[in-house]
DNA sequence: GCAAATTTCATTATATTATAACATTCTGCG
DNA sequence: CGCAGAATGTTATAATATAATGAAATTTGC
């Protein structure tokens, strides 16, 4: 059973400390929005919050624990409505392999990343490279398949966690 | 909401016939489990044969509502049970963007495939490609990350939905 | 400003996917 | 046979996600 609020943060690839990079992802988020005339209510930047307090993918029923302190009528069409808004607005991510939510590193280029996962901490990093990315298309096109989404999901051992 | 119950077969990527692939899939099963020593009993041989009764990846619960017919005790964890047991010995994969089961194409061999999901037909093939699993494996190299698995799933069109 | 239209949110109920826990049966083997 | 371990039966429940309906808030057009 995997515990269900642990929002706390250790995010083996910081390159800086981390309230600084959830304010960038609020601020790039009310950009987004602006630019895209959508509109991020105080709910759904509460959510988008609440998914970017840790580098880890977040249930949402996780985030719904949180909610539920300060938000008593929250319920889970609560989670999930703001959860499907971010991720239409690109602003979130989808971790199939764990069925979790993760803030986007980059919600105002377009991109086509994919997500290297530690098993043992659990956090999640979104990595852009156009090599995955290429190949995939240049396989899918060899069937005359025409990709339109991709989830690629990478299992593993982060190097914090990987001591010998 | 999908069905549930759609086990026939369309298969955009069949060069012969799909009856017979099933049984070559049965058949390349019991050599594996032979080799492994592990226990193909009728039980989970008839869920590996339900699962590939399609190209399309099918629910567990489609597949217990097809075992039901003819095993009354038929329950979740019977079908969950076998599902588990065909995944470790690498009879069928798991498709994590659709909470379903697909049976593996290649059993005898290692293998490090990906997915191309038509979002119109339902169908998936299971594509090799070194290429993909090699710029993922550097591109992860690049932060340190070991990678151990990889959940890898295109959604599309495949060639015969992708009319003009 | 104000009413209509639209979007967002609340609320209740339920669907879908998956596992826990323990009992029973089966199978291989000495 | 009779034991040990594996497989399956059985019941219950956990975890994830959505349907459906109505109320409230916001935007839009006038």
């Amino acid at each position: 059973m995997p515990e269900r609020s642990s929002l706390a943060s250790t995010g083996f690839n910081s390159v800086h400390d981390h309230d600084t990079c959830v304010e960038d992802a609020l601020s790039a988020a009310e950009a987004v929005c602006l630019t895209q005339g959508a509109r991020l209510t105080s709910l759904r930047r509460r959510v988008l919050e609440l998914v970017w307090q840790s580098h880890r993918p977040v249930g949402a029923y996780a985030v719904l624990d949180q909610l539920k302190r300060e938000h008593r009528s929250a319920a889970p069409p609560t989670v999930y409505r703001a959860l499907d808004f971010l991720l239409e607005q690109g602003l979130v991510h989808r971790i199939q392999s764990l069925n979790a939510f993760v803030g986007c590193a980059h919600p105002d280029a377009v991109h086509r990343g994919f997500f290297l996962i530690c098993t043992d901490c659990g956090d999640a990093i979104e990595v852009e490279d156009k090599g995955v990315d290429g190949a995939i298309i240049r396989s899918a096109k060899r069937f005359g398949f025409d990709v339109q989404s991709r989830t690629i999901e990478a299992a593993g051992l982060c190097p914090g966690c990987n001591v010998q």
